[in-house]
DNA sequence: TTATTTTGTGTAAAATTTACACATTACTAA
DNA sequence: TTAGTAATGTGTAAATTTTACACAAAATAA
């Protein structure tokens, strides 16, 4: 059935005009953060999670989020949970998408936006250790609260993706990183085995590893070599076009 | 200052517990949909932009967009706006980003969704032509109303570099195209010049194109072989290493 | 029938990716 | 001190992918 000419010119003026009135009416949710904080430790990629304290979730596990506040940022209300729980350093911080079905909150309307976070677990000591709040390998994830699992394997293959046309994964690291180390590091987070000598050859060949002139201390082998990322060279070179194929 | 056991365990509670008189509270924003609808025409890639009608923003041009409503998904929301203009149909739409910047919008706190979405000028004409609805070339979308200029920009960046790990372009096309048409496609979109004969021996490399036994019809020159995009295919065969490389 | 325009095709060179093995270094334990 | 252990560091050949590039064939228009 067709639209008359007038329901057709209510319906457009709904469509772009958005006014005052709307936004200070009924027409509102709820908004929420949560943070997808990743670790890296014993070569295992690792996620922060908390125990929930919703009765209809007792015993689950859940992401670590907050309402957004209506005077508040989106990227300032995801700082501040890590703030609050890691104590905040050059962290690492995307969004990655926004969940916004209407039933995936038992307390009512709640739309929220993922983040990804990345950090380092020795740089950073949780602050804040209740709930059990603790690390979990990404491969015991299972069955989380509300649709957080849903939101966690969304930014888990964002991650797969991204670190591979992105450093964003150096963030995991120390400072100053062996070879071993950073290919661990890509292994756990792809869940793949790389071939050492080419993966020395392809970091080698991008030519943001800055040698620093020093070996690793206390392990019981033959020590690496340590090197650090230049993130400023990475900047400048960054590239657009890298060929179709799908 | 260090913070009280006390004054932490009260951000700790905050933090995790997500309440129902917290969501039914003021803790509410408006929150709404923007929508970056690409199309291909005259070899052009081209975004369809509405005229603003707020005062603020007079003469400026902004996207489709509109406010979500407590009782609809955010895809739906996005969908909704689609349908009313363009009538519907296999169209391509995808979450990109989320702005919520305090003090985005003049009527007050609105945080937005944008949503990509692609589709074939010729097979959608348009519904709704008030407030000068209509295409406008990429490069000449400037000074768009509100923040939708870096929202344009986020979309408008977000697909080059999507239209090249996915099959997402095609939509822009009919169902049987050229290859000069595909290749015309790439070349708008990205900005760049390709090489035909590279271009056609990756795409037919690639495997995903079905010859249609079909001419192209009513070219003053030698006609170009049809082909439709096997999209099963490509869902099936769908890759996940790629390799590292930035 | 001739001129014009665009399609369709192949190959050689360069660059990148892959597979693969052995000597070196440092620590540990006898 | 010496032998064993465990990981580092390195090069090359083959395979694959990417790039650059030119000419014959097809259809239309004059």
């Amino acid at each position: 059935m067709a639209a008359t000419p007038k329901e057709n010119l209510q319906k457009n003026i709904k469509s772009f005009k958005i006014i005052q009135s709307e936004v200070q009416s009924i027409n509102r949710v709820a908004l929420s953060v949560d943070c997808v904080i990743f670790g890296f430790d014993e070569n295992k990629l690792k996620v922060l999670l908390i125990r929930s304290d919703l009765k209809k979730y007792q015993s689950k596990w859940s992401l670590l989020g907050d309402l957004v506040k209506p005077e508040e940022d989106l990227d300032t209300a995801a700082y501040y949970i890590l703030k609050q729980r890691t104590g905040l350093n050059d962290l690492y911080l995307e969004q990655v998408h926004t969940f916004g079905e209407v039933s995936r909150h038992p307390a009512g309307r709640v739309v929220t936006v993922a983040y990804c976070s990345l950090i380092n677990i020795q740089h950073h000591r949780l602050k804040i250790l209740d709930n059990e709040l603790h690390w979990h390998e990404v491969d015991n994830v299972t069955d989380l609260a509300f649709d957080h699992q849903k939101i966690f394997e969304a930014c888990y293959s964002w991650l797969q993706k991204r670190v591979q046309e992105h450093p964003l994964g150096l963030s995991l690291l120390p400072n100053k990183f062996s070879l071993r180390e950073l290919q661990n590091l890509y292994e756990a987070i792809l869940n793949i085995k790389l071939d050492r000598r080419n993966f020395r050859k392809k970091f080698f060949s991008m030519d943001f590893l800055v040698d620093m002139g020093e070996n690793e201390q206390n392990v019981p082998h033959r020590p690496g070599r340590l090197y650090k990322f230049d993130y400023e060279k990475y900047e400048k070179k960054k590239k657009t076009w890298s060929g179709i194929d799908f």
